[in-house]
RNA sequence: CGGGGAGUAGUUCAGUUGGCUAGAACGCUGCGUUUGGGACGCAGAGGUCGCAGGUUCAAGUCCUGUCUCCCCGACCA
């Protein structure tokens, strides 16, 4: 058995998450590869996620919107940098109407349907509601602004990857506006901590954030935060980023409130984002070789009964499934019995295996007789034989300990994955030859971070709290270094 | 956009000194026996061999063109 996990470079990737997503099929048109189908199972877990950190975000006064889809062109010119950013990877819209073609067997654009001024496809929404914004505030009164939105966006990335960058892709977006930097920049860091707070509670993923480098920023923001998860295989998965993006949009979108005083002023913003990406840092966080391990909080279904069963007693045996769930597993959520009939149980062990769910419960004749069932959990495999009078107390903390055991071990994956070197020949040999991250002095210029990228293809990840201000030399040039970088390979 | 690889059944692929009716595994359908770790037997469905042209008595196989996809880079969440 390996032990890294599913990720791109393990044998059958394209397997292992097949219960979650495939790629859209649409091989035809090389204009949409790099989209993805998400299944239903996939979709559920989606929706948890939805939910819990639609709580939190809920929690942080904000409240949920929904803006266009189509941005005027004009809008992303605006900001220079921001434009410079996305430039490059964004969908247009330039007609509006098809016609039948010349052969009568299909359609074509109707030239005459041509936009006067093209729409671009979101590739975040800062632009479109930001001129929004300027119109929704014109006092001190109407701030701070807090406004969520769960949408899709398209970026048109030259290169796709299932899961982990497909050219279109579902997030949550928040953004907010201050009339303070001081509270702006608290929100940016309130809401990191919020993305921190949710990969260890729900996803079971033990993290390093803080700030981002000046290239590694955001394209138009003045500091970008970024949450960074480690990967089986050592390698980061940027999980989430919140931005500060000082007044310079606010400035471009005369964004203008009106103070205590009376000035007129322009407001301090944030941005903040998670996606769907999210689903492959799950994936490849916690699955083995058997297919995924979801951890129970955000798992769709957390405890899977299969019964076992033959001709003779199979309307006893699911008889008595389904007490099982009323009475036995009361209070006990997403409980599902397999019930069907045509495929043998270990085949059954084996599917609910590769799809992640935290605990199987199996229950025969011979268990009903002895007043008991067998309780296997995904995580470590490991069968109990469970008394049914107890079953559903043994649950619920099983399912409590499979979060925690989970999140401990991500947190280990994460902590002994870490390491020192030093000096730049053990720096650049630690990413030819051993997985994770490296903790480094930076001097801070673009020079050296961009020689260390080319010579090792290891980038910064962020500044953490503990890095920052220590005081030691650039792992690169040797020169006085005032901060300590998370340095990794990254997806 | 650079470098590599590949297009044959739903999927993964085999198939060259060119030669009969194009194959396997898995999956799918039906019937029967099974069901405590991916069941088995029998029967069946499923193909314009990416597309176009050429060479030949004969092309999945050789030649030319063309399209597409995948992988590795550059770019990025």
């Amino acid at each position: 058995m390996s032990n890294k996990g599913i990720t791109p470079r393990s044998e059958n990737y394209s397997q292992w998450y097949l219960d979650i997503i495939e790629r859209a099929d649409l091989a035809e048109n090389s204009a949409v590869r790099g989209c993805m189908v998400i299944k239903p199972y996939g979709y559920a877990i989606w929706e948890n996620i939805q939910k819990n950190m639609g709580e939190m975000i809920k929690r942080a006064g904000v409240k949920n919107a929904y803006f266009p889809l189509f941005i005027p062109k004009s809008f992303l010119s605006r900001e220079a940098s921001h434009v410079k950013g996305f430039a490059k990877e964004c969908a247009i819209v330039t007609h509006y109407r098809l016609k039948e073609n010349s052969t009568g067997d299909g359609v074509e654009v109707d030239e005459k349907s041509k936009l006067e001024e093209e729409l671009i496809v979101r590739p975040t929404s800062e632009t479109i509601m930001y001129d929004t914004f300027s119109k929704w505030i014109t006092s001190w009164r109407d701030l701070p602004l807090k406004i969520n939105q769960w949408a899709n966006i398209v970026r048109w990335e030259k290169r796709t990857r299932p899961f982990l960058r497909t050219a279109e892709f579902l997030w949550q977006e928040g953004h907010t506006v201050h009339s303070r930097h001081e509270e702006a920049e608290k929100e940016v860091l309130d809401r990191l901590n919020m993305y921190v707070t949710f990969a260890r509670e729900y996803l079971a993923m033990h993290t390093y954030f803080g700030r981002k480098s000046e290239s590694e920023k955001f394209a138009g923001a003045l500091n970008t935060y970024g949450v960074e998860a480690m990967m089986q295989d050592g390698k980061a998965l940027q999980f989430g980023t919140s931005h500060d993006l000082g007044q310079n949009f606010s400035k471009v979108f005369n964004i203008q409130f009106a103070d205590k005083e009376g000035n007129m002023q322009n407001p301090w913003q944030t941005s903040w984002g998670t996606s769907t990406r999210m689903l492959g840092a799950l994936i490849m966080s916690h699955s083995d070789d058997n297919g995924l391990v979801l951890p129970p909080k955000i798992a769709p279904i957390k405890v899977v009964v299969v019964p076992i069963f033959n001709d003779q007693n199979k309307e006893k045996v699911l008889a008595f499934c389904e007490e099982m769930r009323g009475e036995l597993l009361e209070g006990i959520e997403d409980v599902e019995i397999d019930t069907r009939d045509f495929v043998s149980a270990g085949f059954k062990f084996n599917e609910w295996e590769k799809k992640g769910v935290p605990i199987r419960i199996e229950v025969g004749e011979r268990d009903m007789n002895a007043s008991s069932c067998v309780v296997v959990r995904r995580d470590s495999n490991e069968k109990l034989t469970v008394g049914l009078a107890e079953l559903r107390e043994r649950i619920g903390v099983l399912l409590e300990d499979i979060q925690e055991s989970l999140l401990k071990k991500s947190e280990q994956n994460l902590i002994s994955k870490t390491h020192r070197v030093g000096s730049y020949d053990e720096f650049k040999k630690h990413f030819e030859e051993n997985e994770g991250f490296l903790v480094a002095g930076w001097c801070g210029s673009k020079e050296c971070e961009d020689s260390i990228k080319y010579e090792t293809k290891a980038t910064t990840r962020c500044l953490t709290v503990e890095g920052e201000g220590k005081n030691g030399h650039c792992i690169y040039c040797g020169k006085d270094a005032h901060d300590e970088w998370i340095w990794a390979k990254s997806y």
